[in-house]
RNA sequence: GGCCCAGUAGUUCAGUUGGUUAGAACGCCAGCCUGUCACGCUGGAGGUCGACGGUUCGAGCCCGUUCUGGGUCGCCA
């Protein structure tokens, strides 16, 4: 005999009177007499309620710890009381048999099932399978399904190939922290875990493969955020062929769109092409290479506006400001916001505002001249503008665009996608700790025309710090979804392009020994991109904290309090990996 | 690793200026209740106030140390 006939959110009053077998977790009796009860059996579809009518049957119930896993055998009945807040509240399952199928013994849960998500979030994870049987919990994990198969779909419709890379591989020289594994065969030496499959992906075009992509699980040992998970995410990775950053960037905006409008919270405001930012232009304006569209507020250089003013902070410093137009904020309202920004920047903040005549008062005003602030600011009445001077202040008047565009009515609407393009990403930058020309983002970019480029900066002809990449971000609502780059094919523009930060041939093939052979063997042009899964899945969901799109994410310390990794292993294991065991010198 | 916040009943939280026996809601247990659906009503059980140390006649509250969790900065080619 089957588990059940029908599922606990199918049926409907036309089946009123067909003999059914659901079978499912007690999620709820509720005893309304001694001769009555109503029990709520619920599965991955819905819920369905079962009366119990019988001293036995009440019995039944009242004997079980709320869920349990049962089958209920029964007849479909019209309820005499309906509930048209229930897909099934029009029906009524009489039952005849209750088996009890997996017997909950606790009858006090760790938090109860429909209020998970006001539990503490170390219980959620811990007991992970209870939390996910809440409904509220499940669906963004069946959204991440939906999403997923749907990028499959996309893909494959658009000519790509999923083919998986290894997750044995080998440590990677530069980028973020490898987690490592033991070989045991080879004492001493050790596989990788993928950072990201960046170079397999590359040796396929070297293959002959046009266009690839993949699901592809990525490994990197770095602490978490809110929007990062510790230790391991998903990237939709994909390259082609043959192909420019333009024809990267069509195949994303004809791929995301319809994926965000269908699964997406909100509406998707941006239309293909999306607006292409030059990187400068995006930390001048936006003060963030990953701004916010959905923000109307903007940053101003207003370094002249302090030119010779007596305000030590200001004295000699870039300034940038931020005008918000119709600001509401008390002045306690104002510092309060100021200070969030300071914990998020590093920077002081500053400000000064104008009041209902377009006076200016508060905060720095006495610093400001009126004549003279109104060439760089459109100093409207009830304007506040906020400010922040030095080295940090580009950074600064990113968090303040954030901050105050979040906390300030009417300067953002929440309900959009908002896609841009960061594009032109300097090749090289002067390290902080080295002092000297060092690769800005990633060695494998190619450098914005190509050789040539790389020949007259070495002649001195032009500053290597002027040179860009073809290397792009998607930014989704200031959340940056992914970089991509049209990658560096060619050995000879390789070999130059790290000559610049003064290594050679040899180090190219030392760092990446069988892409730098693979070219020498004739490469196509290729390019690619890379949108974390968990941040896409994030913003469809709406959600704040990256673990809510995960089905069993570790907690910020890279623990699974639920299965208990990292764990200790035995001196066997350790023997056999060649690893000693040493006392911890602290 | 730095900084910020939190830790009180099974759960979510309140707890005034340091002062009698630490409260509420939900959950749990018992009883009542014949159409509930966040069922209702009555009663009950349930506490190492994260841990350790200190100040004090007296500490959930003040101080110090520490642990745990979350956020953030560093970090994330």
């Amino acid at each position: 005999m089957a588990y059940r006939t029908h599922n606990c959110g199918e049926l409907r009053l036309t089946d009123a009177g067909k003999e059914v077998k659901l079978a499912g977790w007690l999620e709820n009796v509720r005893m309304v007499s001694a001769g009555l009860a109503f029990a709520v059996l619920r599965d991955f579809y819905g819920t369905t309620q079962i009366v119990a009518e019988s001293e036995d049957m009440i019995a039944a119930f009242k004997g079980l710890c709320k869920e349990s896993t049962i089958a209920v055998t029964g007849t479909v009945r019209e309820r005499s009381s309906k509930n048209p807040k229930q897909a099934t509240g029009e029906i009524e399952i009489v039952p005849t048999a209750v088996e009890v199928l997996g017997r909950c013994v606790h009858n006090e849960l760790p938090f109860e099932i429909n209020r998970s998500r006001d539990a503490d979030e170390g219980a959620r994870l811990k007991y992970r399978y209870l939390d996910l049987r809440n409904p509220e919990v499940k669906k963004n994990i069946i959204l991440r399904c939906n999403v997923v198969a749907a990028l499959r779909k996309a893909m494959t419709e658009h000519g790509f190939m999923e083919i998986t890379t290894p997750i044995l591989t080998v440590s990677s020289p530069e980028g973020a922290r490898d987690y490592l594994v033991p070989a045991r065969k080879h004492p001493g030496r050790f596989y990788a875990l993928p950072q990201a499959p960046q170079q397999f992906k590359q040796l396929l075009m070297a293959s002959g493969f046009d266009k690839y992509f993949q699901i592809a699980p990525c490994f990197r040992d770095e602490d978490a955020r809110g929007d990062r998970s510790p230790g391991e995410f998903y990237q939709l990775d994909m390259e082609m062929a043959f192909a420019t950053q333009e024809d990267v960037f069509a195949v994303c905006e004809d791929v995301l769109p319809p994926i965000f409008a269908q699964y997406g919270k909100y509406s998707v405001a941006s239309k293909p092409p999306f607006r292409r930012i030059p990187y400068r232009e995006a930390l001048e304006v936006y003060g963030s290479d990953k701004p916010d569209l959905r923000i109307d507020l903007r940053a101003t250089d207003v370094t002249e506006l302090f030119e010779g003013t007596e305000f030590t902070p200001f004295a000699g410093q870039k300034i940038k400001a931020v005008a918000i137009s119709d600001c509401s904020l008390t002045r306690k309202q104002i510092e309060k916001t100021l200070a969030d920004c300071e914990v998020q920047s590093g920077a002081k903040g500053y400000w000064f505002k104008t009041d209902e005549t377009g006076a200016i008062a508060g905060g720095i005003a006495k610093f400001v001249d009126r004549e003279k602030a109104e060439k760089y600011l459109p100093l409207e009445p009830n304007m506040l503008v906020v400010l922040a001077a030095g080295p940090l202040a580009v950074k600064m008047s990113g968090v303040m665009i954030k901050v105050f565009g979040a906390a300030c009515e009417g300067h953002m609407d929440k309900e959009r996608y908002e896609f841009c393009w960061i594009v032109d990403f300097p090749m090289y930058e002067i390290g902080e700790e080295s002092g000297e020309l060092e690769f800005c983002h990633n060695p494998f970019s190619m450098p914005s025309g190509g050789l040539d480029v790389l020949l007259r900066a070495e002649r001195g002809e032009i500053d290597p710090l002027e040179i860009t990449a073809d290397q792009y971000d998607i930014v989704c609502n200031g959340v940056e979804l992914s970089s991509g780059a049209v990658r560096n094919h060619d050995p000879e523009i390789m070999i130059k392009a790290f000559e610049l930060v003064r290594l050679g041939e040899e180090d190219v093939k030392a760092k990446f020994p069988a892409m730098y052979n693979a070219f020498t063997y004739g490469a196509p042009p290729h390019a690619g991109v890379a949108p974390g899964i968990d941040r896409m899945v994030m913003l469809l969901a709406g959600e704040e904290s990256i673990r809510e799109i995960i089905p069993f994410p570790m907690n910020k310390n890279a623990q699974d309090v639920m299965m208990g990794a990292p764990g200790e292993v035995t001196e066997a294991q350790l023997k056999e990996l060649h690893i000693a065991v040493t006392a911890d010198p602290e």
